[in-house]
DNA sequence: TTATTAAAATGAACACTGTTTATTAATTTT
DNA sequence: AAAATTAATAAACAGTGTTCATTTTAATAA
């Protein structure tokens, strides 16, 4: 009986569409302006029809923070082709911050709102994240392998250079450099990174 | 005529009203859970009265983000006590994550929240907020003095220094520290620190 | 003291929000 | 073709921020 497998092939068809709407309005918009309905909307829908694909709000956000890391990690993927670890470090810092403000909203749903993380922990879209976070990790040790952080333990180094950068990139996107002029912002996020740069690779 | 006066008087007293009772509820369930209609019970007014001394709901969160930094600042003067300078950044920064944890709403209106940010920049509330910007500086600038961080850029410093401090906090607030084990997680904030301390001592 | 003017406070409405439920429509199975 | 199952929806609920015409309160002038 193949009946049961196209209604399970267009329950995943349907999930999708409601996250492709989703997704965009939520690029276009951002997350406090997207509602239920505007999704509703856009797939042509009712709003209720989404409550059969997914528990609530909170469940959508959290697949599209499946999502963004997924499309991370497709953009760190261009670092592979750098041969040696400590300038791979480096040239993954340097995607991140590109990432960060390409793609504002996704950065914004992956480590900064609160909602998605209201959501049970579950494998599936979880892993995303799980990976992009390894993928540091081992490049931190690969460097070690190659006589850098001589000394350092690699999973405390891992987080306090993801702390940097997403220090640097959060403050960047909600509006906390206004204490410097307009035009040195981005001079400074520069000189920043640069100098962040200079201290990894004397550590 | 005291009548004029006693009325800005009046009017101050009720914009200090409303922006205690918000400060409660806001402290007490968070940002997302305080609507002005439960303001306006607080401080047994109709909700629209409040307009009369609010903008709108963003200008009160703005007014407790320059609260937030008074209290901020005075939980800093602490640090005065220590003499030497690069001993009194580090306490700087131990305080800023004691801060942080033990106010967390307090921080995320100061640093994450976007809501404050959409404000017009004005004198009064953003004082504060510069003031706290500009001790870190003359702190690291004062470090210098005392050969610490050599040929390094003061201002440059101090802003790596806070995204790093951020970073580790922001991260840890918004349950990004998710992928360690929950008995892990103040054991690597601890760690992350100490290596940072460790870093700029050698910096 | 009363009438007039100015200021402050509000009730009611508007256009939304996320979510639930009883009802209807469509599809599959008997 | 009838019964049973599944999918979709309209309508409602309780809430949101915000506005505005109306009423209440207070200050001034007659």
């Amino acid at each position: 009986m193949g009946v049961k497998e196209r209604k399970a092939r267009d329950r995943k068809e349907m999930r999708e569409t409601i996250l492709q709407s989703a997704h965009q309005l939520f690029v276009d918009k951002g997350f406090g302006d997207v509602s239920l309905r505007n999704i509703a909307e856009a797939i042509e829908y009712s709003p209720a029809t989404i409550y059969l694909y997914f528990k609530d709000k909170n469940e959508i956000f959290y697949a599209l923070h499946g999502e963004a890391f997924k499309k991370f990690n497709h953009f760190m993927s261009a670092l592979a082709e750098v041969k040696d670890p400590f300038k791979r470090l480096i040239r993954m810092g340097e995607r991140y911050m590109e990432f960060t403000f390409q793609f504002p909203k996704y950065y914004d749903i992956m480590f900064i709102m609160q909602a998605p993380m209201d959501c049970a922990v579950n494998s599936e879209e979880w892993k995303e994240g799980e990976l992009a976070h390894s993928q540091l990790e081992n490049l931190v040790k690969e460097c070690q392998q190659h006589g850098h952080f001589k000394n350092r333990e690699y999973k405390t180094l891992s987080f306090l250079i993801w702390s940097t950068m997403h220090g640097m990139c959060s403050l960047a996107l909600r509006d906390r450099m206004k204490i410097y002029a307009e035009e040195e912002r981005t001079k400074m996020l520069e000189k920043s990174f640069k100098m962040f740069k200079q201290i990894l690779s004397t550590i």
